[in-house]
DNA sequence: AGTTTGACTTACCAATCGGTAAGTGTCAAT
DNA sequence: ATTGACACTTACCGATTGGTAAGTCAAACT
C-alpha cells in the first residue's frame, strides 16, 4: 500500500517534531519536505496543535501496544519488565524518535496545553509499578519506592535513546553502534541486577 | 550585593530557557519580566544566541565545579562517583533548571549552531569513565562498558530531575516531594548495588 | 450533463520574530 | 559648563509565523 499524502506529512512531522520541537518547526518546513504548500497541510490537519496532538496520540498507542505485548508474554514478572524496558532501547538509531518526542513532551507539558505528556503517563507509570511489585525481591517496597526504581530503568534507557544525536556527534557512527549493542547487554545486567538483588530493600524499614 | 540588571535577565532567560526551550521564548518575553523593553536585553547582550551561549557557559562551570568537588574529596572512587552522580538529583525543584537545559541540548544540538553541549559533554564523559574505571569491582570492564554504565546512571538520575514539571502535574506537590526523598535513597542503592556487585562483569567475556 | 467531493493553490492577513538606528535622560568626571 | 559613558526607549525593519478566504481543477457520483 502506497502511504496517503496524510500519512506522508505525519511521519516526516513527527521525524522534525522529533529533531526541533514544537516551536522549532513551522507547518510550512514540513509540506516543503513534500513539496507541498502549508495550506495543503492545513487542509488535512486544521491547526498545528492538532497535527501534533495526532502524533502524540501515535506513539501513546505504540507504548500501550508495547506494554501489553510485554505483559502478556506469560514470563515471570521480571522477565516481562525486563522485555518492555530493553524494547525501549533503540535497534535502529530512526527509533529514537518516539522517544526524543516524549522527552520534550516530558520538558514541555506544563506549558503548551497539549497535557497528553501527563495523561499516558500516569496510566503507564501505574501500570507497570503494579507489574513490578510482583517481582519476588521487590514485595517489601513501598508503592513509592517501586516507583523510583522503576522511574529510575526508564530514566536509564530513555536517556540514552534521547541522547542518540549527540553521542553520534561526539563518537561518530561506528561507535555509536558498537556503543548501543554494548549498553543494551549491559542494561540487561542492570535489570537483573536490580531485580534479583536484596540491596534495594535494605530501606524498607526507613519508609515502610 | 544587589544583583545587577545584566545578572537578572541572565537568570530570567535560564529559567525561561529552561521552562519553554530555545525557540519558545523570545528575548522580549525575557524583558518583559522585568518591565523592560527587549532593546534593553539587547544592550546586554547582542543577540539572543549570545545570551543563550552564556548561560552555557555557566551551566558547563558548574558541571566542572561539581566533578572537581566530587573527585577532590579523598574518598574511593565508589564514594566519588556516588557523590557526583547524587548531587544531580534536586534538592528542590528549581534544582531542575540545570538539567532542563541540559535536556533540551541533548536533543537540539545537532541543528543548532551551539555545539557547546557536545563539547562540555564528551571530557565530562571521558573524565567520569576515567573515574570509574578505578573502581574495583570495574576493573574489568572494557572502556565502552564503563560508559555504558556511567550512562546508565547519568540517565536514571537526569530523566527524573527532568520529569520535574510532569510529575508534580500528575501526583501534586506533596507527592512529588516525597517521591524526590525516595528516589535519592533509592539511587544510591543503586549506585552502591551496581558498584559493588558482580553482575555488570558477566558479560566481560563477549566485549572484551 | 450536472453536481459534488477531495486535493490542492494563490492571495492575503495580523502578529510576532530577531535585530538596527537613532535618540533621551541621568550621573560622574573633567 | 561640557563631555562622555551608561542605561535605557521609541521607531522602525524585513522575514516568518499560524491561519482565513476564496478559488482551481480533475475525478467520481447521480
Amino acid at each position: 500500500m502506497t502511504p496517503t499524502t496524510r500519512q506522508q506529512l505525519l511521519a516526516t512531522a513527527r521525524t522534525l517534531f522529533a529533531d526541533r520541537g514544537f516551536y522549532g518547526v513551522s507547518i510550512a518546513n514540513i509540506a516543503d519536505e513534500h513539496g507541498l504548500s502549508k495550506q495543503a497541510l492545513l487542509h488535512y490537519f486544521p491547526t498545528k496543535e492538532k497535527l501534533y496532538g495526532e502524533i502524540l496520540k501515535e506513539i501513546a498507542s505504540e507504548l500501550e501496544q508495547m506494554k501489553s505485548d510485554a505483559m502478556s508474554s506469560g514470563a515471570d514478572p521480571a522477565e516481562q519488565l525486563k522485555r518492555l524496558l530493553s524494547g525501549m532501547i533503540p535497534a535502529h538509531p530512526a527509533d529514537t524518535e518516539r522517544a526524543r518526542i516524549l522527552m520534550r513532551e516530558l520538558l514541555d507539558n506544563k506549558h503548551r496545553a497539549e497535557t497528553v505528556g501527563a495523561w499516558y503517563l500516569k496510566p503507564f507509570l501505574e501500570d507497570i509499578t503494579n507489574l513490578a511489585k510482583t517481582i519476588p525481591a521487590w514485595s517489601n517496597l513501598s508503592d513509592t519506592q517501586t516507583l523510583a526504581v522503576i522511574y529510575q530503568l526508564l530514566g536509564a534507557a530513555n536517556y540514552f535513546s534521547v541522547s542518540e544525536p549527540t553521542l553520534r556527534g561526539i563518537f561518530g557512527k561506528r561507535n555509536y553502534v558498537a556503543l548501543t549493542r554494548v549498553f543494551a547487554t549491559q542494561f540487561d545486567a542492570l535489570i537483573d541486577a536490580v531485580t534479583s538483588g536484596s540491596p534495594l530493600q535494605k530501606e524498607k524499614t526507613i519508609y515502610p
